[in-house]
DNA sequence: GTCTATAGTGGGATAGAC
DNA sequence: GTCTATCCCACTATAGAC
C-alpha cells in the first residue's frame, strides 16, 4: 500500500503539478495541452495517456483544494462554538483557499457544471468528493441540536447550501467579495436560526413536509443526481 | 418597423434553424459549424458572418426557447388562480417547452454558467433576457395578495428560484422527469404558503432581514451580477 | 451590405510504432 | 509508457463576385 510510486505515477503527478501551474499563471483556456506536456517534460500523447481529457487535469485541482479546505477549516472548528460560528469557519476556510483561483474558477465551475462530466459534484463519479464535503458539514453539526429526522439530511443540505455561496462567490466581481462575504454573514445566521426553531411543533408539519420532498428527489440508484 | 424582413436577416434565420434542428438531433458537440452551413444552404465563411461563434448559436435558441415559454404559459395562465397554481402553469410550460432539447441543455448550461459568456442568464448582456423572465413572474402575481416590501424584489426571486428548478432538471434522468415534477409540485406549494404567510406580523423581522440582505447582494452598477 | 471560395492556424484528441 | 505523426474542427484571413 505505501510502497514506492511507481514510474507511471512520478508522471502522472508531474504532469499534474505543470498543469495546476500553468492554470494558476496563465488561466485554464490559455493553457495547452501542448504546454503542460512541454513544462512536464512530457510529449502531448503522454500527457494523454494519463488524462484522457483536459477536463481530467481539473479533478486534479478539486482535490488539492478540498485538501486545503479541510486543513484551513479544522483549526477555525476548534474555536467555534454554535451553528452559525462553525458553519462559517468553514465557509470562510473555504473562501479563502478557493480566492487565488477566483479567475478561473468560472471555468472549472462550466466544466463541473455539464452532468455529463464526472467533475460534477452531482455526479456519481465525484460521489467521494460530496461524501467527503458532507462529512465536513457532519462536522460542523457536532454539538449543535438538531431535531432527529432531520439530522440525517442535514449535512447534505448544508452541502448543498455551500454549493450556492460557492455559485455566487463565482459570480462576485465586488471589491473583497463584499457581496459574497454579506451572503455568507447573513445567511449562515439565517440557517442557524432556522435550525434553531425546527424542532418547534408549530414547524412541524412544514418540516416534514419538506424531508418528505427531499426523499422524493433522491435518485433511483442508477442515474445522476441533482 | 414591420418591413420585409431584409436577405440577410432571412438568411441569418436560416442558419439559425439549420443551426437547432442539427442540434436536436445530433447534438451541440456533434454539430460541425461546417455542417450548419450546409444544412443552411450557405458558406462556412457566411454563417460566420452572422455568428461570430458556435456558442452564438445558443443565443437564438434561448431567444426561441423564451418565446416559446411566454406563448406556451399565457393560455395555462388564463386559467389558473392563486400564486400556487400560477405558478406550476409558468414553470410547467417550461419544462414543457425545454423536454426535447434535455439531452443538449447541459451543454447550453454549461456554456451558460460561465460567468463570462454572454449566455450566462446573469450576466448583465443577458439582462433583457433575465427581465423578460422576471415579467413574466410579476404576471403569475397578478392578482396574488403580496406584502408591499416583498412586491419589488418578488419577481426576480421567483425567477431566481426558476433558475434552479432548471439546475435540478438538467441533471434529472429519472423517467418522465419524475423528480422534477415532484420538486415543481412540492415547492411550488412551498413557495405560495410561504408568500401567503409573509405578511404575518410575526415574520416582519425575518422579512425585513432577508429583504436587507436582498440590497445588499446587488451588483453596483458595472458588474455582473449573481 | 451580402456572400462565396479557399487556404490557413491552433489546439484538443487519437493511432500506432517502439 | 512513451513517442511521433496525424486527424479533426473551431475559427481566421483574404480576395473577390454581386
Amino acid at each position: 500500500m505505501t510502497d514506492e510510486p511507481t514510474k507511471g505515477e512520478r508522471t502522472k503527478q508531474r504532469i499534474v503539478a505543470a498543469a495546476l501551474e500553468l492554470f494558476r499563471e496563465q488561466g485554464y483556456e490559455a493553457t495547452t495541452m501542448r504546454a503542460v506536456a512541454d513544462a512536464a517534460g512530457v510529449s502531448l500523447g503522454n500527457a494523454y495517456y494519463y488524462f484522457a481529457a483536459k477536463d481530467d487535469l481539473l479533478a486534479a485541482f478539486y482535490g488539492e483544494v478540498h485538501d486545503a479546505h479541510v486543513a484551513a477549516a479544522a483549526p477555525r472548528l476548534l474555536r467555534a462554538k454554535g451553528l452559525r460560528e462553525r458553519l462559517r469557519a468553514v465557509l470562510d476556510a473555504k473562501l479563502e483557499v478557493i480566492e487565488p483561483y477566483h479567475h478561473f474558477a468560472a471555468l472549472m465551475f462550466r466544466t463541473a457544471a455539464d452532468p455529463k462530466s464526472p467533475l460534477n459534484p452531482f455526479h456519481p463519479a465525484s460521489a467521494p468528493q460530496r461524501r467527503a464535503g458532507e462529512q465536513l458539514f457532519a462536522e460542523v453539526l457536532r454539538g449543535v441540536k438538531v431535531p432527529k429526522d432531520l439530522a440525517g439530511e442535514l449535512p447534505g443540505l448544508l452541502w448543498t447550501y455551500s454549493m450556492g455561496i460557492l455559485l455566487f462567490w463565482i459570480h462576485d466581481d465586488s471589491p473583497r467579495r463584499a457581496r459574497t462575504r454579506a451572503l455568507t454573514e447573513q445567511t449562515a445566521d439565517l440557517v442557524a436560526q432556522l435550525v434553531a426553531i425546527a424542532g418547534n411543533p408549530f414547524l412541524r408539519p412544514l418540516r416534514r413536509r419538506v424531508l418528505a420532498l427531499l426523499k422524493d428527489l433522491q435518485p433511483r440508484s442508477n442515474v445522476s443526481a441533482p
